[in-house]
DNA sequence: CTTAGCACTCTACCTCTCCAAGTGCTAATT
DNA sequence: AATTAGCACTTGGAGAGGTAGAGTGCTAAG
């Protein structure tokens, strides 16, 4: 498969039913593109098309629709750079850059980008799996409880009050928080249980117990930053779309509110040579999602975390990938500081 | 309006609607209920609650459908209340009493609530802002950068990383933090500022600049927790009640998106004598949400702050207002600690 | 390899008819 | 005065054709 001419009638009937949202026949094929041959012609090469399992038609007299092997086809070798419009950056700019906390960052990202390509989009958080301590804080609260703070150097911060179950002194705290900062600081925030484990034993008896409730405190602090949550926005923009699903959008809808199936939906995702991962339609490994697509690519450090969109396998690829890109590129940048 | 009869009339047309998803005929209703009289007689009571307002005929030929009007009438006088199963209870114990976290304990009663009615459930996290500072904390992170943490005796923990704009030694650090621990701890929430704002002029001149920083921080921060925000769960019910809905639900998802919709939704809403409160179609203060009814109520200390379902106008009334309850019930004591 | 022409096949849409459900009204009954 | 039986009337929905248009594949010629 690589005549040039049955490719550039694969990208015009891509084109034009993304477009026009119906099946496109030979005739207005070659009204709506200037492929110098007839329609007769056009209609070989769709027949070849469709022999190859790259396009179908719905119905004898309908004119044909991709496939997701022809949508693969088409984003893999065909799809051209669709660069954003200068009022699109601005507003990846202006909105991205009001922003304050991480959360708002994510909000915003996600909001932004379901605007920009008319989808659902989807943002996770940064994984902090691989991040490191880079402070821990232990603040008296009561005679017996203390906050616990972690900070990692993806910007995270959890915090959680803890039940020391015996009261102890300022000093008490005191030496709990140098010894536990010493111990953890610079830790891998996977790797603080071990860190911690052994420590409890080096305080005096009757510091103990606290010592362990505290170490046992923070462990889960940390694996609970490391627990993943995605952020979703534009979900209203699924009721547009009601054509293109086969039942309903419920099963979708389902699927979006479970951060589970979206985790390893996002994870399982290998980008391509753009940079962008792209899942279509059956390729997806849920089946509740294969009338709908996937656009993602990585962002932050190491591009581990990942951000995109779900809509319709009948998508504008081009410009969801050039949005995606671009709102994870400047998503990476105001995450560095 | 006060019939005995015809109330009952009213009564079991709301019910066989809400059950059978399709307008309800004279015929079926004595077939169905024990009237004791005749279709000719239902009829007219029909006619005469249909001239009040209270039900209306899609067209001729179709049975009546109940207005909001009528659904109203319904809730306020005719809802009996009806208890929660065994197992839903059981349900309420199990699922709630595994939640440690804050944010985990909404969210399992927004999935939990959305479950029982099978609506789309609302919960607004607890409202800080009548709570008072219990402790803040500030914590050195680097020579010009330390973590502000405030508490609130809500329970709520918000915290920031604050640039101080010049290097501060942790001598500085343990005399800016007992100076605003002293002015700030018991304060309410939204009375921080005041609190805060002539505290950076009590210090050193060379500290004043960092001090107003971090008071600055600290006011946003106080603020930014009383910002409210809603969890959702269940959206995927919307799909469901398609028919329901006069276009398409897509208005629906963007109300339920957009957060201060939401809240202001909520925060209207009067409960009535059985402490829920119910909106019912164009009684909302939003026109994408007219074919949508909400049940509500408050929760936690002084029950401020609400959870809820959002359905279709059709929708099983005592059901929700009992599961509704039931939840808000648990919550509040689980957030009792 | 391309193209004009043509027979063929569908579906979407329209119209028509008919049926069942449901109503309102009238007159009779309690 | 309230209830009821009976009946004429309305109307949307389902089904049955019938048609037009779009689109195809194939054949034969350029």
């Amino acid at each position: 498969m690589s005549d040039p001419r049955r490719l550039a009638v694969l990208r015009a009937i891509v084109e034009d039913y993304v477009h026009y949202r119906e099946p496109v026949g030979s005739k207005v094929l070659v009204e709506r593109h200037q492929l110098g041959v007839s329609s007769a012609t056009i209609r070989n090469d769709m027949a070849a098309l469709e022999e190859e399992g790259l396009i179908a038609a719905p119905h004898t007299s309908a004119g044909r629709i991709p496939t997701d092997k022809g949508y693969r086809l088409f984003v893999d070798q065909l799809a051209s750079v669709k660069p954003l419009s200068a009022p699109e950056r601005r507003a990846i700019h202006t909105f991205l850059d009001e922003a304050d906390d991480l959360d708002d960052v994510l909000e915003r990202s996600a909001r932004l980008l379901s605007q920009l390509t008319r989808q659902v989009a989807v943002v996770q958080y940064p994984t902090a799996s691989q991040a490191r301590v880079r402070h821990l804080e232990i603040v008296a609260l009561g005679p017996a409880q203390v906050l616990a703070v972690l900070i990692t150097d993806a910007g995270s911060v959890e915090q959680r009050v803890v039940d020391l179950g015996q009261a102890v002194t300022e000093d008490d705290v005191a030496q709990l928080r140098t010894a536990f900062l010493t111990a953890g600081s610079g830790r891998a925030v996977h790797g603080l249980r071990e860190a911690l484990e052994s420590l409890p034993a080096t305080f005096a008896p009757a510091l103990q117990p606290a010592a362990a409730h505290l170490a046992a405190a923070l462990t889960t602090l940390a694996e609970a930053g490391t627990e993943d949550r995605i952020v979703l926005a534009g979900t209203a923009n699924l009721a547009r779309a009601t054509m293109d699903f086969p039942l309903s959008i419920g099963p979708v809808l389902e699927a979006l509110e479970e951060q589970v199936v979206m985790l390893r939906l996002l994870t399982e995702m290998h980008q391509d040579q753009h940079g962008v991962a792209v899942s279509i339609g059956r390729e997806n490994p849920f089946d509740e999602l294969a009338g709908t697509s996937v656009v993602a690519t990585g962002y932050g450090r190491g591009a581990v975390s990942k951000v995109g969109v779900l809509g319709p396998t009948r998508m504008d690829y081009p410009s969801s990938m050039a949005a995606v890109r671009a709102v994870a590129r400047y998503l990476s940048r105001i995450l560095a500081n």
